[in-house]
DNA sequence: TAAAAAGGAATGAACATTCATTCCGTAAAT
DNA sequence: ATTTACGGAATGAATGTTCATTCCTTTTTA
């Protein structure tokens, strides 16, 4: 248990400290005191903290997209999968801020950009349950036919605007206003 | 003209540096190199980084909003009203893609979200053109009945999303798919 | 008791900022 | 007209700080 615990406890004060921080208020030595171990320890599990960060990000993808696709029916029509997978996106986010957080602090940053690139080139898994409803829905003309990235964009575009702006405190999004912001979310890819 | 000259100088490498290379990728030495000054000239014109990044921001935003306000008729309807306003801010992202960039970098810094915050409390001005118009289209019935933040974020969220892959290279952006695009906001928080 | 794991002080690189000095244009003095 | 003095602008080497990473010692495990 000794093991995986402390590496487990490593990932987790890394998480907190750069979704609370920022990258640059999340060094070595505090991510070690919070997790409880001595700075060295780190590079006993991570080659290094770029290592460290990609890592993370790495393991947050695997508990979202399963966390999303929860009672996921592909056989219902375009728009019920649309909400249904945005609605999931949302609320796992306002519940995670965590993740949030750290995800944004990521893509902002020159790890991201590469992460965009692979994702968008289709080299990346993850976003294919999107990417593949997206597509059907333009085939079956449910969805404005324009370029993926701009459905992309139109879809996640304010959901990630939304979420900010609740985890800020800007403002709070219960049931009701989740469905209506992701039903206007729908208003602008369908056709 | 030297003194203003100098000023200039350093506001514009910062500029160019930090849309490039990120915060960190603009070290001060780098900034006077490309500025073509010394070091510790920097210091004679802005107290520190922190005094230097938000002045140029500022900077940025006095460019932007009389920019995109070009050709503005507060008496067309609602509808064409925000179709100008929204392509007005993407064509000039477009068009200035280090003002894009940097401005990415600095709302996703410590800075930026003490900046939001004034913006949506009110106590700054810029966005108000937006704010009046989204108030108007809303009691007009023209625009959703939807909180101010949300609206914000269905209208920019594509936006801003689009402009960032337009610059980084994943899509080009013609006149046609600008204005499919802007549509396309349009519908998200139209009634 | 040998090997693996953990710890944390030591190291060195990168950086923002400072400050003693130089430079240069203007103006007073001769 | 030439020299001298002055003041602010500019400079960049030096400073002190903040980190990621290493390395050697101590502790735990087998």
């Amino acid at each position: 248990m000794a093991k995986p615990d402390k590496r487990e406890e490593i990932v987790k004060a890394s998480l907190e400290l750069i979704a609370e921080q920022g990258f640059h208020g999340a060094p070595m030595a505090m991510i070690a005191e919070r997790a409880g171990v001595g700075a060295g320890t780190i590079y006993r599990y991570f080659e290094n903290k770029d290592v460290l960060i990609t890592e993370l990000y790495r393991e947050l993808e695997e508990r979202i997209f399963p966390a999303i696709q929860e009672g996921y029916a592909p056989d219902k029509p375009i728009r019920e999968q649309f909400l249904h997978l945005s609605t999931g996106l949302l609320k796992y986010f306002i519940e995670n801020s965590l993740d949030f957080r750290f995800i944004e602090q990521f893509h902002n940053s020159p790890y991201g950009v590469a992460c965009r690139r692979d994702k968008l080139m289709g080299t990346k898994a993850g976003c294919d349950i999107f990417h593949d409803l997206f597509e059907y829905g333009i085939s079956q003309q449910a969805m404005k036919d324009l370029p993926l990235v701009i459905i992309f964009a139109l879809a996640f575009g304010p959901i990630l605007a939304v979420a900010r702006d609740h985890i800020l405190g800007f403002i709070v999004l219960d049931e009701a206003m989740i469905a209506r912001t992701v039903e206007a979310c729908w208003d602008g890819v369908r056709r």
